[in-house]
DNA sequence: GCTTTTGCTTGACTGAGTCAACTAAATTGA
DNA sequence: TCAATTTAGTTGACTCAGTCAAGCAAAAGC
């Protein structure tokens, strides 16, 4: 049995967000669209083909109902729907052009709605709350396809987030001083300070606009790619996302033609370890430092190409 | 303007959130109540005295709507409603001891639903859901952050996000490349990197553990100390926290014993010039510049102690 | 003291959503 | 194989949650 102060909690949270919610629906007023025919609509647009007895049991809707909803929505010229020819019964559901052109004018007035109320907070606290919602989602939703994530260049802010992630990730795991955190900005900071596009990257790894782990190659001269501030974020560890991003950096590098990856790294960080030792990487040399505090062995592994 | 990936995430939540709390207040099916009634109902009890017009604000509901609920309600003896002696026109709802059984009793066959559904979750997993709720409600909740700002040292994680949000400030406001970004990362690099307590100083603002604002005291040697990364976040703006800042600043340079603060800007940051001028700063030098793509006219401020 | 505003109520309505009965195709099983 | 049952969707008939406009009385403004 649950805790009741944790149910509590929930109820709470649904309360607030039942609140909000209906602040954020306040979209549709001024469209000829209630709640229930947006959420039809956008159903038979993402999932295009679908037939009317999956959709009332998805969005649990009463069938009768659904399907006067369908019927406005055919006569109005928004959807068309076939027979399924494997059962005569039942049809296929699929947006016309202008269904689509109606569902996309939807998103918009939602997104804006969206937007005006993230754009008074501050600064990191829309990411902050999406990967909160992820969380939640997560937990809460057992069909939840954890959304893909994605690989990008850097933009603006990235930098300064690889710097706050790893700064804070190594003080609260090895208690790593600030020294660190500054040795990342300086690195970081001289990698945009004379980026090369030619020779170097970035990679972001990012879901849903939330970033989840960095890398990347710079220059070390004499055909040598330094690998460097490799780093997956704690909720997005286990999904391979280190190996992909070091698979880029190995594939970038060979591409552009440079003879050797080389990176410096610290003994007790395993994961990475194993990544870089399936890579192909050996381990080249070590050495006991105290450079942030705490005493550690930073070692240097390379892998020719 | 936010992320649209941000925005479509948070549709994502709530078209999944809908449906969830659409499975959940499933539990009012065999009760007299509807969702509405509940909601009324729980308002009474938890804010007991309050009157009509503040429970129609709060729970967006009609007038009128509301009016005759609370007549049923009346009707029903699940509440009491006497006029308000400040106010004739205005009364004072408080919940009858039936109306307390029904209120709990609902509490009881919603607490019932979402404990079965957390029971088939793992081991810890309801406590993450919870925290991840509270974080999500902690940043949407206009009124759930009365927290003031404070003002305090850096620690680990602040210098990174000094850099991500002047990088991301300056390039969406201003049109500056990642030159910029990379500019803040090398001067914070080497704050940290050559962090002097005796003589330099970060402030962050904060407020809620949210990060706000941002300025720091560099030794330039000569008797002159450098204020650098004056930042307030747009969340903030406002609210003092600029002027609150330098004066950190100034104060801090007097009792070390500074002869000069001297500053760098560029002439757009208007709230920025206005505080430094205001603390008794006097522009030394202008010089036009591009470093960092767009235009701009650096500018030189000092102030003698 | 007159007008305007505010807090709430009432009358008149609408339309979102429900329930039950129905058609037609598909499936089951003796 | 063919009657009985189930499934997919539609239609008729209804209700009741929620809205809009007008009204009343107390309070506030001029």
């Amino acid at each position: 049995m649950t805790d009741i102060a944790l149910i509590e909690s929930v109820r709470e949270f649904n309360r607030f967000y039942t609140n909000f919610l209906g602040l954020l629906n306040k979209a549709y007023l001024d469209t000829p669209f209630t709640l229930t025919d947006a959420r039809v609509l956008f159903e038979i647009s993402v999932h295009n083909g679908v037939n009317a007895g999956a959709l009332a049991r998805d969005l649990q809707l009463d069938p009768a109902y659904l399907s006067r909803i369908l019927k406005r929505f055919r006569e109005e010229d928004f959807i068309e729907a076939t027979p399924d020819p494997a059962d005569q019964r039942s049809q296929i559901l699929t947006v016309t052009g202008k269904g689509r052109a109606q569902f996309e004018e939807l998103g918009r007035r939602s997104n804006a709605q969206i937007a005006a109320r993230f754009d008074m907070l501050a600064d990191g606290q829309p990411q902050a709350a999406v990967a909160a919602m992820h969380t939640v989602r997560a937990i809460l939703d057992p069909q939840a396809k954890p959304a893909a994530a994605t690989i990008r260049p850097h933009r603006a802010g990235d930098i300064g987030w690889i710097v706050q992630s790893q700064g804070r990730f190594y003080a609260e795991e090895y208690g790593w001083d600030l020294r660190f955190e500054g040795l990342v900005a300086e690195v970081a900071g001289k990698f945009l300070a004379n980026f090369d596009p030619e020779m170097e990257y970035c990679w972001i790894a990012e879901r849903g606009g939330v970033n989840l782990g960095s890398v990347l190659i710079t220059n070390g001269g004499d055909g040598i790619a330094k690998l460097r501030l490799l780093y997956v974020d704690k909720a997005a560890r286990g999904l391979g996302l280190g190996k992909q991003l070091v698979d880029e950096c190995i594939a970038f590098s060979r591409r552009k033609g440079y003879r050797q990856i080389s990176l410096w790294t610290n003994d007790f960080l395993h994961a990475a370890r194993a990544i870089y030792q399936k890579a192909g990487f050996r381990l080249v040399s070590e050495e006991r430092h105290r450079m942030f505090g705490p005493e550690a062995n930073g070692q240097t592994w390379v892998l020719d190409l």
